[in-house]
DNA sequence: GCCAACGTTGGC
DNA sequence: GCCAACGTTGGC
């Protein structure tokens, strides 16, 4: 089983979204970098546990849990000309963009980046290291353990 | 708004 | 295939 971390902005979908949302599940919609996509298509698995971030907001960090939920599949917004996600190069025989659903696990307190920064176990998390820009990072187990922990 | 860091594009 | 220019991310 493995631990992810999936970064979404809190104005487009946050975990309040998530938690209202139908069967409490969402497409992760929209990713557009390779290393991303490959993640989800090549290594996600139905079970697998994913740590809910919020990014580009007042306040970043963990704000809840989630599980990935469905096997990957092809990312519908790829296809939708007037989106803001349209690839011109992508078709429904060859689909470029893969995605997974995420379903709700639990919403938690906030843990912020500033905390989890604080934390010395949680230094080598890749969403810590300097220049990480990365939407979609593996997180190793130990690492899933303390922030488990510290949200109580 | 700034800017570091990184990914992508496109000319050659 | 190289690499400069450009665009994007995302914290501050």
């Amino acid at each position: 089983m493995a631990y992810w971390l999936m970064k979404s902005e809190p104005a487009e979908f946050s975990i309040d979204d998530l938690v209202k949302a139908k069967n409490q599940t969402v497409p992760w919609f929209g990713v557009r970098n390779y290393l991303a996509r490959n993640f989800m298509r090549d290594q996600m698995k139905i079970g697998d546990d994913v740590l809910f971030y919020h990014s580009s907001c007042p306040e970043p960090g963990i704000a809840g849990r989630a599980l990935v939920s469905s096997p990957a599949y092809p990312d519908p917004t790829q296809f939708e000309k007037k989106g803001k996600y349209f690839d011109a190069k992508a078709t429904p025989e060859t689909p470029r963009w893969m995605l997974v659903d995420v379903k709700l696990a639990k919403k938690t307190r906030l843990l912020s980046l500033a905390e989890m920064r604080s934390i010395l176990s949680l230094e080598e998390m890749v969403i810590l290291q300097r220049g990480n820009r990365l939407s979609i990072t593996p997180v190793k187990a130990n690492e899933w353990k303390t922030i488990i922990k510290l949200l109580g």
